[in-house]
DNA sequence: ATCAGTAATAGGAACTATTACCAATAGGAC
DNA sequence: GTCCTATTGGTAATAGTTCCTATTACTGAT
């Protein structure tokens, strides 16, 4: 946990229980919890946490990149895995998983800086069936 | 339009002066519109529309495949583009591009099944800076 | 340890994109 | 034209997220 107090202060954000704690919970949970996900498992230890709070912390956490927010669906969910990965979202069950396996070719970002685009970064999704669901179809 | 008409009314839809109207739109604007642009653009011409209908309708001719919805940051954007292409959210002025230029090494899908994943598509955002910014940062 | 200054919090209201609802309208097959 | 039903317009509702304000907590200096 030095890292999120060393990391708050760097940027002149304050180390609070709840960021710790909101924190905590987001690591702890397996698959990509919402913020009312997190919400919900933070209020179990500190029962008057505001969801606004909850938020406003996401938020500091995803700045300080010691979580990432994927974009998907209806809701935003937050991802304490920091290593190289892609998602899938399975096209049956609707969950979001880790692949935990980068490109076997790594992208070539120089094909697009020919078009004018300075290529930065880049998210890949893929969609298809979970594990358990192939299991299920056959 | 004639692929309008038909393709709706396969699916036991009806052809009507909104429909037609709101797809014409979306295929005249260059950059990606949401629901609010488009509706914006339609009301010129039909400006007793409703943005439900906007809304219903853009639905349904994504799900006759005649457009593509993105779904990206606060709102979603819709994109008349059928050909291969990838999107760049430009870091700078946050605008939706095309890049018309599918990957020179084609995704290779199978590396996941292994895993258990039976991918059936994906999507490949890119981020960074559109020849605009880019251009602007020298 | 106390204090002042500032940032963060709780709580709830506000905001925004999108959907749902329903009475009135209009496509289209006959 | 007639009839049936999908669609529309208008409005209300929903849900995720952000904003607002009084209060509380942290931090650095004394």
């Amino acid at each position: 946990m030095k890292e999120l107090s060393e990391g708050l202060r760097q940027e002149g954000y304050r180390f609070t229980r709840q960021r710790q704690i909101i924190l905590e919970e987001v690591q702890r949970q397996q698959h990509h919890p919402s913020a009312k996900e997190v919400y919900d498992a933070v209020k179990v230890r500190l029962p008057n946490i505001s969801l606004g709070t909850v938020y406003r912390s996401l938020g500091v956490l995803v700045e300080l990149g010691l979580i990432h927010k994927v974009e998907h669906g209806e809701y935003a969910r937050f991802d304490a895995n920091l290593t190289e990965h892609h998602h899938l979202i399975c096209t049956d069950c609707d969950q979001l998983l880790d692949v935990d396996a980068p490109l076997s070719e790594p992208l070539n970002t120089q094909q697009f800086k020919a078009r004018g685009f300075e290529v930065q970064g880049y998210k890949l999704e893929l969609y298809g069936l979970c594990p358990t669901c192939t299991a299920n179809r056959s």
